[in-house]
DNA sequence: GATCATAGTCGTCTCCCTGACGATAAACAG
DNA sequence: CTGTTTATCGTCAGGGAGACGACTATGATC
């Protein structure tokens, strides 16, 4: 079967953003309105067409760049100097989008909390919101006063799925360091592993295990009392991406 | 903007396939060859278009039982009847078909080894190759006599991702029972974890962790000498899906 | 039929990691 | 100065994993 215009249909291909953040203990996601139909005035995850000639991760990074107007990320896999991006999952069922065929990749971004929230950009009218709200919106349907409507389109599903893939991953990697400023605590780092598995962790533990993984944070000499209390010592992230063996989260 | 026909490129979208299992105590996956250029006679993923109004897992299971003939997957996530299937990443390099712009959803399958090897379907020329030996062509270029060309477009990429997936998703899931038949023994479920992993496992602690995680393996209560010496318990598939503690993968 | 090779199964021992938690240190607020 | 907060160090018991020894039950070979 030739690649004829004819033999196959056309689609749209998007990117969707599931951008996740850690502000005031809690995780938070980016979310827009929407000024058009469908769903319109409902919160949706950023996104857009991928263009002609464009890739797939740089759609991704474009998109980022322009919903949070600052935040981009750089090279292969990397988060150094801007968030991290990674590719999510795909999203094709027939009717996902009510007026054509849309197949949306979806992309996973972990950023660490902006000084300014979503400024600039053509961003419309976008917000952090916390991601626990916007699943419960999406799943039990309005229960109580302060429910959201659930998000647009399968959005609520996607958001579920990057938010679990963030809780695992930061199990067995580096990654909820993309979630802190360039110098941090171990106590901001374990406010991040608290907030995104919405636990307590015992801080003497989670000290010993985090500083005694080889690789994993590198001091700084620096110290800071940001947090109040005795002063903390810094750290940058060190080289080591993987967790071995992994931080275990509590069952619970 | 609005979603306007003329305002978004069309796009091609396609599944391929990762098809693997373990044959002579080697992971292999499934190639076909092709008929066509661009890279006429060289090996490839198995896959093709998704139809119009067709979800792409479904179109991945399409594909799957169009070339393997028999294989075909079940439900959501399941393994159970059939093999496992699941979606692993998309890929869409503007230029990774020469004849237009293309976006492919690569699927994983995990199957158990075939009786009839690849019999049936629109099959052309399809067989089992070790995944080494695949990636080893794709990777270092033509080096000894042995070597192949190869597989054609980015499906060296998507296969290596789709190895390392399997490699790791067995560490903390029951999946590597998707390579066995439905009743199989200890030993069997060994020799699947040295052969995906490429390392050797000591036979006792393997025993012990296999049997010692509830839920992993439920008994039939037969037994069997086809691998030859002392009779072995049968084992089915348990309902745990998760792995917790992991199987840990030697360093090495 | 005795012997051997092959696989499977049960135990033991030690090391390391984790969870639980006591104790001390260094800042700030009153 | 005292209480509060956060950081950091130490101790101890329990569980899991790696390293192996030992025994069992088949089929193959002489």
């Amino acid at each position: 079967m030739p690649y004829d215009p004819s033999t196959f249909p056309p689609f749209a291909v998007t990117v969707d953003l599931v951008v996740l953040t850690v502000r005031k203990d809690a995780l938070c996601s980016l979310v827009v309105r929407r000024g058009e139909p469908p769903y319109q005035g409902r919160w949706a995850l950023p996104g857009g067409f991928v263009r002609d000639d464009e890739g797939l991760e740089v759609a991704a990074s474009r998109e980022l760049a322009e919903e949070t107007g600052l935040l981009h990320s750089q090279a292969t896999e990397g988060h150094r100097g801007g968030a991290h991006l990674e590719q999510l999952a795909t999203y094709g069922a027939p009717q996902r989008d009510p007026r054509m065929r849309v197949v949306s990749v979806a992309y996973l971004v972990l950023a660490p909390d902006l000084p300014s929230p979503v400024a600039g950009g053509d961003a419309r009218s976008a917000r952090w919101a916390p991601s626990d709200a916007l699943l419960d919106a999406s799943e039990g349907l309005g229960r109580d006063a302060e429910q959201q409507a659930p998000l647009a389109f399968d959005h609520g599903q996607i958001l579920q799925d990057g938010v679990e893939r963030a809780r695992s991953k930061i199990e067995y990697s580096s990654l909820a360091t993309a979630f802190c400023p360039p110098e941090f605590t171990v106590g901001e780092l374990r406010r991040v592993y608290e907030a995104v598995w919405g636990v307590a962790l015992d801080p003497r533990n989670f000290h010993r295990k985090v500083t005694g993984t080889p690789g994993f944070l590198m001091p700084t000499g620096g110290t800071t009392t940001r947090q109040g209390g005795r002063p903390a010592q810094l750290f940058r992230t060190g080289e080591a991406t993987v967790l071995n063996p992994p931080m275990l989260r509590p069952e619970a």
